[in-house]
Parts: structure tokens; sequence; C-alpha cells
DNA sequence: TAGTGATTTCAGAAATTTCTGAAATCACAG
DNA sequence: CTGTGATTTCAGAAATTTCTGAAATCACTA
């Protein structure tokens, strides 16, 4: 591996953590080494820079290209495929937010829904009927909270995420208001 | 294996998908199993049930509990441990979104703040911290987002969850109010 | 249509992860 | 102590994943 100290400590660093991420060591590398470099690259210059097979760096680009992660780029009179990530760090995390559901929890709410169609049989799937009843709705307030906050432009999104908790009291004030404007009064029902 | 058909099909979903979420089929498997058992299990129940060795449950045990996905039980006048699950599924998901930062994000954190620091030598270097502080600040915007929003009462985290994107519509409310409060006139620099 | 260079495919090699059985350790009761 | 049963450890076996080099394919040009 070549390449400047900064870089290189940044490239590895994602390799390691590729497979907390579910992704291996070389994706991760690859997929850092685009991400910080100022201009598409080559799929020989990658294999040059982190020293690894050129098929290797073919398959892993796949990969990448499946998770919708790369672009593709040409020069003029250059038949080769350059590849860069997306300059949008706001675009790169929705398009990994889609793709990890895609990948990580689709199925999972399908295999829920479709046990929970099931009559049980005894007691013990009773239970563990119920128990993936649970889940399946939790899952499913978390996906269509995703759903609906995906759809906001980053501007808006970036203002939601910074105000983080505060807007529980927003709600607050909400709630005062409307109750006020019904009632007259604070709505006694409104325990906080 | 030996389990009932809806349990099992849950469990062995569970192994499937565990690759996919950083943990191994085993580990996946007895979480599931642990999940929908009406009572604490013992390991070697686990190991019947699943059909694998003894000291396979006992090390994937083990890395559930460094996951605290586990509760230890005890009965009287029984030395063995039983194992379950947390009850409520929220702490579940507390739980879950506090280890995966600690194991899948943090680190890259502190990579990111340790590599900004340095010095750059080269323009090539110069455009890689670029990058890299944007990836910097988008994560610690959202971590922020994170600590702040998991501290909520889950009755609260339920209800933001429900509202979703609607919340950026109070945000516009409070606006107009704010600034109708401030200047008797909606405020002009408010672009919406 | 033959030639050239880029890219992909894929069988097997290499590396890594997971799993097991045997032995060691531990905790307690008699 | 000593014995008993539960649990953990760990070296190596088994399984899985990752990676490579050689061959095949593809796209284009002369």
């Amino acid at each position: 591996m070549n390449l400047p100290p900064l870089v290189q400590s940044f490239v590895l660093h994602f390799g390691e953590m590729g497979s907390r991420w579910g992704i291996n060591r070389t994706v991760g590398q690859i997929y850092a080494l685009l991400f910080v470099s100022p201009a598409p690259v080559c799929a020989e210059e990658i294999a040059e820079s982190l020293g690894i097979s050129r098929s290797n760096v073919s398959m892993s680009l796949r990969e990448l290209q499946a998770w919708n992660l790369v672009i593709l780029k040409h020069k003029p009179d250059d038949r080769r495929d350059f590849f860069t990530t997306p300059d949008d760090v706001w675009q790169i995390l929705r398009t990994l937010g889609e793709e990890r559901k895609k990948r990580e929890v689709d199925p999972t709410l399908s295999v829920l829904r479709e046990i929970l169609m099931q009559r049980p049989a005894s007691d013990a799937e009773r239970h563990a009927q119920q128990r993936m009843s649970e889940m399946h709705t939790l899952i499913e307030q978390l996906t269509h909270w995703y759903e609906d906050v995906k759809q906001l432009e980053t501007e808006r999104l970036a203002t939601l995420l910074s105000l983080g908790a505060k807007v529980t009291k927003l709600l607050e004030a909400k709630d005062r208001v409307v109750s006020l404007g019904r009632s007259r009064r604070p709505n006694p029902a409104n325990k906080s």
C-alpha cells in the first residue's frame, strides 16, 4: 500500500471496521479511498494503491455498486471506468439508510408478518407470537418514522437533528395552546 | 433442532440474519430463542433445543452478555444459570443502540478526530482532510441527536416517532409565532 | 474480422471465523 | 478436604469467507 499517511490511516481504519459494518476489509478500504480522493479513480489504480489483486477490486466494486455507494465516471478518449462517491455526505447517509433497511430490516419484518399469520398450536407458540408481535410493532414504528423523515429536504432534516430532544418542548407548548384553545385552561389530563 | 414450528422459523431466521447484523449464526439463534421463551432457559436446554455443543452455547452467551442483551436468572435450590432477554422491547432497542454506537461509530469518530488534528503535507492530504471533516461533522450531528433523544422516556419517544416528519409542521408554526411576537408581522427573512 | 486493452468470472488457495470435545476450573455440599 | 455437577477454556477441526491468477468475455478499432 502506497498512500499519503493521513489517507492510509483512514483507509486502514475503514478496512478494520468493515467486519463490524457487515462489509469486508477490501470493500471498506476501497470505499474509504474513493471517498477521500480528489478525482475519480480507475480500478487499476485502486489495486495498486491498496496492494490487492485486480480481480478483487473488480468484485469489490461490484459489491459497492450493489449498495449504490459509488458513481461511475468516464473521461473522454478513455475506455476505462472511473469511480467516485457522491459529494454530498447527506446523500451518502440516505443511501446507506435505504440499503441497510432493505438488507437488515425488511427481511425480518416479512418473516415476522408471515409467522404472525399462522395459528399457534400450543401455549409456547402463543407466547412466542405475542413476543414477536411486540417486536413487529416496534420495528414498524421505527420504519414508519424512517420512511417519513427520509423525505425531508436536507436542511429541514439537519434542523430536526440539531433540535434533538428539544422538540418535545415544542410538543408540550403545542399541547398547551391546543388545550387552551379548547377549554381555556391547561388540560389536567396532561400528566407532565 | 427440536422446537415448535413457529419458534423454529423465527430462530432460523435470526441465525441467517446474524451475519448481516454483525453477529454469528449461533448468537443470533440463541438470542431469538431466549426472546420468545416464556421462562428463563438454562445453557443445557439451549444446546439441546438448537442442536449445538455445550461449549458453543457458553461462548455465545458470553458474547450476548458483552452486548448486555441477556439477563441472568436463578432458581432456588438450583445452581445452574438461567437466561432471558429484557421484557421491554424499547429497553432492548436502547441497549442495541448503545452497543452498536460503542462498537460501530465511536472508534471511527476517534480516528477521524485524530487524523484531523494532523497537519496535511500535500494537496491530496488537504483534500482528504476536508472530506473527513465533512464526515466527522455529519457523524457528530447524528450522535448528538442520538445522545439527546435516548434520554427521553419511552412514552415521549414513541410520540415523537409517531409524529415523524410532522414535527416540521410544528417547527414552522413555532417560527410563525415567534416572528409574529417579535415583529408583529411574518418575518420576510423566513424563506418557506 | 482480427487485434487490443479493459473488465469479469471462477476454481481453487489462503485467511478467517465458527464450532467442538476434552480438559481445566469453579462453586458448593457433605 | 473430597466429590459432584455446572461452567469455561482452548487447541485443533470444520465451515465459511475472502482473495488470487488464469482464462473468458466484452467493447471497440483498424
